[in-house]
DNA sequence: TATTAAAATACAATCGATTGTATTTTAATA
DNA sequence: TATTAAAATACAATCGATTGTATTTTAATA
């Protein structure tokens, strides 16, 4: 009995009436007289109505859905991103359907191809490391469907984003170590692909030029910023011809691995080499020293990029607009980086 | 041109075929010939032909979505739990629609319904500390929509959850003090609404019976837990006729806020009290002194209950199974509750 | 070649709600 | 009361895919 479902048909047929009168009724049409909308509601009420989105959206080709992509949902930057994104959602009445890329290019067109289906209305979307061709997601331009970009974002005309001021937040974090008396600052950055660890270069080479510090090419380690990349990195870094003792880490992860593989060395941090990371990721504070980092407000972007996003799928005319907002970040110095002595 | 979508009917027309013989061929049926699908498969890339879910969901009314509740996604635990959904689910061939009830029982009960709507096969709930009325979870029931509860769950009859063992992990914390030498330990609990809290409390008492210690029922301060709750739990539990000496506190939130308080008082920890906590919160390793608690493994429990809730969903018929599945923890022992003198 | 079975395809209804247009009912005005 | 406008309701097509049944085509057998 309960296996059929409640339907405007029913509704309409106990009452009497026409379904299309139910259907204007249920959504407060003004061409549906009170007494009727009265007796609708009732109705519906008393036989557990629920009304069946799948068909309406069939109808209306709009679902009130929201696909997210992120790398990796257990992060912290991206849960609270997520959280952010799901609760500006919510208001506006939409769903947000989650799913993560785990870095991997296949899975991040794979997923696109199911929010494609489901017929989202708009798509947020922190690309994964492997992302270096655009098709998939010149595939959502082409089908007219409004994305933002946030965090990790790349270099596709006319796009939408939001993003931290990575440029800003990597100079700071550098000239933080050279008031720290750094004067052999290397850098490990990420795949410059990823627009983010482009301007984070950026920001690093920028600060070493105000403060007339030679740019030196062989002090910037490009990596896939994993753990295992620390030791690595390390190692190239400790084998070049200058004493290095500032480290700019473009993520916590790579800054963290490399401090751990720095105190097996027996190398002293601030003292040898002062390292400050980006993220702040929760084990920076727990490590020991605990890491000076990049702080980047996860909810705030989420919040941000879907209001962005919402303004888009509204927007629907003037579709051409497009947005870039920076979100502000702020710099938390700890012990990996402070110098008492001196 | 690109506005309107390609459909079955547009492939079929082109091909010169009937769309039912696109639809059977697109689905691999083996009611058509190899040579008609070769035709149209190679016809649908060309035209970037995307299945429409909602209409073949509406048709089939079967989503291949699943619906997860959690009280706050940016949470550690439950961001791990998620991702752990999102990966077994995404290998099912599922997508998940996270929504978070902010611990609110009015949002809890709005969420359902959008659930409903949205005729999701299946619902992963860890229910708000406010639920203490059933009627939403109920009506899941009825509508016979499959539900499984994870880590928060609610003593509805013939249900389904994966939950970690709470009273084995109350105990064995409790056990833990017993064997720092607290004598007179005092136990911080939730609403006792929760099913989880209730365990826990279970727990705390069996371990003082086993150890011959009196249960006293004014050491159990109960509260919602949350950072404001700590100070006045703590007052409480100063202004009892007893020396406390342990505290076994049923969150990390809670625990945290209480050793705040404690510090102000210049009450030693662990000297004094000796506290643990429960959940692992990446706070509590960052607390001065870091916090002993109850580490639960938000992944494993994601990934169980996924499984559980596919189960049930391709087992309509034997619907009438319901499993318990309890996942282990684990103690980790930190500075709060460690006392090297006695 | 004629007959029959199997394979392939076409037809038409359906999932449940929405919406433009047509029709009926009610209210307002002459 | 007759006429007209406005309000309320009914009719019917539609969104795009699926699926049971009917029909046609092909292959197998007598």
């Amino acid at each position: 009995m309960s296996n059929k479902e409640v339907t405007i048909h029913d509704i309409a047929e106990i009452l009497g009436i026409n379904s299309s009168t139910v259907s204007r009724a249920l959504n407060n049409s003004t061409r549906v007289a009170k007494k009727t909308k009265d007796k609708v509601f009732e109705k519906a009420a008393e036989l557990g109505y629920q009304r069946n989105h799948l068909a309406s959206n069939l109808r209306k080709s709009k679902t009130f859905t929201l696909g997210v992509i992120v790398p990796r949902i257990s992060r912290h930057f991206f849960s609270s991103a997520i959280a952010g994104i799901e609760e500006t959602a919510f208001k506006a009445g939409y769903t947000v359907i989650i799913c993560q890329s785990l870095e991997s290019l296949e899975r991040e067109e794979s997923i696109i191809n199911t929010l494609l289906s489901n017929r989202v209305d708009g798509v947020l979307v922190s690309i994964s490391m492997e992302t270096k061709n655009y098709d998939h997601l010149q595939g959502l331009k082409q089908r007219n469907i409004p994305f933002v970009f946030f965090d990790r974002h790349c270099d596709i005309a006319n796009n939408s984003k939001v993003v931290i001021d990575d440029f800003e937040a990597a100079f700071n974090a550098v000239e933080h170590l050279i008031a720290q008396k750094s004067k052999n600052i290397a850098h490990f950055s990420g795949p410059q692909n990823l627009e983010i660890y482009k301007n984070r270069f950026k920001g690093y080479k920028a600060a070493l030029e105000k403060h007339h510090i030679l740019y030196r090419e062989e002090l910037v380690i490009s990596s896939s910023l994993m753990e295992k990349d620390g030791a690595t990195n390390v190692k190239k870094m400790l084998a070049l011809p200058y004493k290095v003792d500032g480290l700019f880490c473009a993520n916590d992860v790579v800054a963290i691995s490399a401090i751990q593989y720095l105190k097996k060395l027996h190398i002293k941090i601030p003292e040898d080499i002062a390292i400050v990371g980006f993220s702040n990721e929760s084990i920076s504070s727990v490590i020991e020293p605990a890491l000076t980092t990049v702080n980047q407000s996860g909810l705030e972007i989420g919040v941000a990029s879907t209001n962005l996003l919402l303004d888009k799928i509204s927007d629907k005319s003037k579709q051409q607009t497009h947005k870039t907002i920076l979100v502000k970040t702020n710099l938390i110095v700890r012990k990996s980086s402070l110098r008492d002595s001196k």
